[in-house]
DNA sequence: ATGCGCCCCCGACTATGGTCGGAGGCGCAT
DNA sequence: ATGCGCCTCCGACCATAGTCGGGGGCGCAT
């Protein structure tokens, strides 16, 4: 599970020397976030970085900026959106972009679905700083980064296939499927979007086959299922 | 919330004297289960005990006797179900019988919404053992019992609501509710409980009417609430 | 017994959901 | 330039979902 098919201009041997880009930290706890930030200045590979404090922040400074970012560092459990769902959503609007995972929930599964939903790559948010800065350059270089201790496992996995089945999702399709989570009607989202109820029918009928399901109900089934991956706590 | 509507044949003045009828304990963690079923005997109100370690078992042992139980006490948190789906369901198959919420989740809005369900008491885990009789007389004599420090507040809570509007469904809609959120269609639905396609579309209508929506979809957001109604855990 | 309310059942009708085929635009490789 | 693939868009057609009105059974009060 490596990418392979990664373009680099012919100056560039294997890392990029310097300054390959301005870099966005996505992380709620504002020390943390510093952290973050001192780490990958120290590697001078980026010429600038930016921080959201949530979900929305985040989606803001990409659209304001006109340059898509080389790197984001994306904790989950923010405070306005749960689950991979953020991920998924990030990566959308920034789909050429690597993203890493910083997170407290070392779960493997967790691991798997945020591997399955495009990230490249996961480091647990205890990790000291040198290994951020391995992942950092591991992804530079193209590859999939995962800590130590983390077992490929078989890819049978229910949810996991729900989740990158998910994340195959066009813009236009995700927008769509959000709003009838909403339980809409097309005729309501085709207004929302300013397009015929047709369209947006053909816009489900595609998301269905993706999703692998036969009814919008369904769809809604599977899209909920990506939200609450999380093991419920169990208490006495 | 009172309710006054008790009947009772005029040779009990209160409380019922001795053996009103069986009780049913319904709890996973085996000793705990004993220790309720001590105090229930130790009252001297009930013929015999059961004991039920999830919810299947729970409604197997009410289909096998051939009289309703007088009192129930519920653990939520089981193995099978989660939230109050559980009480819901139980009280659907023993409509009469006074339901006591035994549990260690003592978050006051988890508590509206087993009242709102139709449970007659919610007595924490870690009650002392007089608490407990406490309560299995209060609701002995038609009352609802609330623990100390539980505030009444103001009914508008939106999850409540929808909480209370599932309890409403009759057998067939619960069903029927089920199985669309399994994304059945409706001919599979009427096939699965042998009855025609039109029935099972008037049910859903009148689910729908119920539950103050609109499609389908918006039936199967409002059924998933009511199971995910726990707050997520929050962790950096 | 009679009426009332509730539940379950159903057929015929309308609205909405979903499929099929196709148009136009855009990036990309040759 | 040309072809290929992908995305977005759309109209016409069929399947499914939801509404309306009504029949029959059952418990219950008067």
């Amino acid at each position: 599970m490596v990418m392979e098919t990664e373009k680099m201009t012919d100056t560039a041997p294997t890392v990029m020397p310097q300054s390959s880009g301005w870099a966005l930290v996505v992380d709620d706890h504002p020390l943390f976030c510093d952290a973050l930030e001192l780490t990958l200045k120290s590697l001078q590979n980026f010429s600038e970085v930016q921080t959201a404090d949530c979900l929305e922040a985040a989606l803001a400074k990409l659209d304001a900026s006109n340059s898509a970012p080389a790197l984001i560092l994306l904790d989950l459990n923010l405070p306005d959106v749960n689950g991979l769902d953020g991920l998924i959503r990030l990566k959308r609007s920034a789909s050429k972009t690597p993203i890493i995972i910083v997170s407290s929930m070392t779960d493997n599964n967790i691991i798997k679905g945020a591997i399955a939903a495009g990230s490249s790559g996961f480091v647990p948010k205890h990790s000291a700083r040198n290994v951020f800065r391995d992942a950092i350059e591991q992804i530079g270089a193209g590859n999939i980064y995962t800590p130590q201790g983390f077992v490929e496992g078989q890819e049978d996995d229910e949810e996991t296939l729900a989740i990158a089945r998910l994340s195959s999702l066009t813009n236009q399709q995700a927008r769509i499927l959000e709003l009838i989570c909403e339980g809409k009607l097309n005729k309501q989202i085709a207004y929302d979007l300013s397009i015929a109820e047709a369209t947006v029918k053909a816009h489900v009928t595609s998301i269905m086959r993706k999703l692998n399901v036969q009814s919008r109900t369904q769809a809604v089934l599977v899209a909920q299922e990506a939200k609450f991956s999380k093991p419920l706590p169990k208490e006495t």
